[in-house]
DNA sequence: TCTGGGGTCCTCAACCGT
DNA sequence: TCTGACGGTTGAGGACCC
């Protein structure tokens, strides 16, 4: 534990669906839900007026619209998610070279390694500046949390939520966490917070009488005696940047689970090419390749293969996952399909002609000689679906809560689509609530576009935080220096 | 009323080589 | 040659996180 509370934790809050108001000013004060709209879709994010009505992240949206009829439904804009996610970054990265991004909304701050703050008084200064520059850069609040570890940092944002900072002082954490609840720990999910619950262990205190032998006995040794640390409050994990990925994967859940197994074969070859392209995108080559299946049930296996060396060919992968999928049973049903790759290296062996060779003649010796190709053949994969609804192809080229542009209309934004039709709000970041209009989903006037920035005329933070910032225009944006209890 | 997608880390068993 | 301990690697699964 270091002595001053110079850890900071920064939570953007409810991330997505914030941004989506931000850009979308007829939803500004209203219920916002983020997350997949298929019959099968869960919530990724809910604005703090849907939480109201019983909203929560993870929730299936099917129970999501139950709850809040009235809301807009969206489906997630992760480039526009990622492009407000530098901006704060990139402010982050002025306090400190140790920052480390934990997901697009959320990071660890070493305030101490960038000379930002070394007391109480100088780290809530630093918190206090940086809310309100990242709601001057992006138009969107976010909680801070200071003290003296990560563990402790993170907690305290927690407690901060929404659009606040809280400071833990270092002497104060052993009687702070006593009280909570042993899933506030770091590690402790529904499993973990069952199995202490069972042993008679609701709270951190009760962690931290059991003692650590009995912790390792309970839940294994790494995570015994990582939990027994955590309820001291003694937490010495450093601000790691630059962390480097350890695997690559892509996962598909189907909205009606796959019967026929040549389907299956079609799409697990599909997964593997994006899986590559992915791989490759990041410059980056695997050595393990891994084969997800979920079925009917939502029993999931995985079947993993390691190769020779390192691979960034789409063949070797796709290949070594159709011969792992060849050794599950499919039969009632695939509900979810994934392939990943581990063991990444930067680099790609040079034998990859002869592996991807070895693959192939591997691959034919235990395929029988006409291998069905899915594109051709009369009763390929699509003989057993379903063709696509008018619904499902609006949905799919007008997806809600996406930007368009109209010649005439100017910029807007997909309300709705189906039957033909796709309904567009007109109106941007920062403007008025605009007015909606229908058009036909074919209408050659109407064209996808890309995200608005959420503050047009974003004031100047180029030398934040060296000096204070300076308004270019319009007002200052509201962002109280004082913290919230 | 059913349960996404992209990850990380840990545990355990089997196997291999020394 | 057999047996045992031990470490490393691989494969599978589970818990957890956002």
């Amino acid at each position: 534990m270091r002595p001053a509370p110079t850890i900071l934790h920064l939570d953007m809050d409810a991330f997505y669906a914030s941004a989506e108001q931000a850009a979308k000013p007829s939803l500004r004060g209203k219920a916002v839900v983020v997350g997949g709209l298929g019959p099968r879709g869960v919530v990724a994010t809910a604005s703090y007026e849907a939480r109201i009505l019983g909203v929560h992240s993870a929730m299936p949206t099917a129970q999501a619209r139950r709850l809040a009829p009235n809301a807009a439904y969206l489906v997630p804009r992760f480039q526009l998610y990622r492009s407000v996610s530098e901006q704060v970054m990139e402010l982050l990265g002025r306090l400190s070279p140790l920052v480390e991004p934990l997901s697009l909304d959320e990071a660890f701050v070493d305030l101490e390694a960038g000379g930002a703050a070394d007391d109480s008084a100088s780290a809530r200064r630093t918190g206090e500046r940086l809310r309100t520059a990242i709601r001057a850069v992006t138009g969107l609040s976010g909680s801070v949390g200071l003290a003296g570890s990560k563990m402790l940092a993170k907690i305290a944002s927690e407690q901060a939520k929404p659009d606040g900072l809280v400071l833990i002082e270092p002497g104060t954490e052993r009687e702070l966490l006593a009280p909570m609840s042993v899933r506030t720990l770091p590690g402790v999910g529904p499993a973990t917070g069952d199995h202490l619950r069972r042993a008679g262990m609701t709270t951190v205190h009760d962690l931290a009488e059991a003692g650590e032998d009995e912790l390792v006995r309970l839940v294994g040794k790494a995570h015994g005696h990582g939990l027994y640390r955590m309820a001291l409050g003694l937490d010495d994990r450093p601000v790691v940047a630059e962390r480097d990925a350890k695997s690559v994967s892509v996962e598909d859940t189907f909205d009606v689970d796959l019967h026929d197994r040549v389907r299956v074969r079609a799409e697990v070859e599909r997964l593997a090419v994006r899986c590559v392209e992915r791989l490759r995108a990041a410059h980056r080559s695997g050595r393990t390749v891994v084969l997800k299946v979920r079925r009917y049930d939502f029993s999931t296996l995985t079947r993993s293969e390691t190769l020779r060396g390192p691979t960034d060919d789409p063949t070797v992968v796709r290949e070594a996952a159709a011969r792992l999928l060849e050794a599950v049973d499919t039969t009632g049903g695939v509900r979810l399909l994934g392939v990943g790759v581990t063991g990444l290296a930067d680099f790609t062996q040079e034998d990859l002609f002869a592996q991807a060779a070895d693959a192939r003649e591997l691959a034919e010796r235990e395929q029988e000689p006409e291998r069905q190709a899915p594109e051709s053949g009369a009763e390929g994969p699509a003989a057993e679906e379903e063709p696509e609804s008018a619904e499902q192809l609006a949905a799919r080229r007008w997806p809600a809560g996406h930007d368009v542009h109209h010649a005439a209309h100017g910029h807007g934004w997909v309300q709705g689509s189906g039957v033909g039709r796709v309904t567009v709000r007109f109106e941007e970041p920062g403007g008025p609530v605009g007015r909606v209009r229908t058009f036909r989903i074919d209408d050659p006037e109407l064209t996808p576009a890309d995200p608005l920035p959420l503050v047009r005329d974003p004031v100047d933070y180029s030398s934040w935080p060296a000096s204070l910032p300076k308004s270019r225009s319009g007002p200052v944006p509201a962002a109280g220096e004082e913290s919230r209890p």
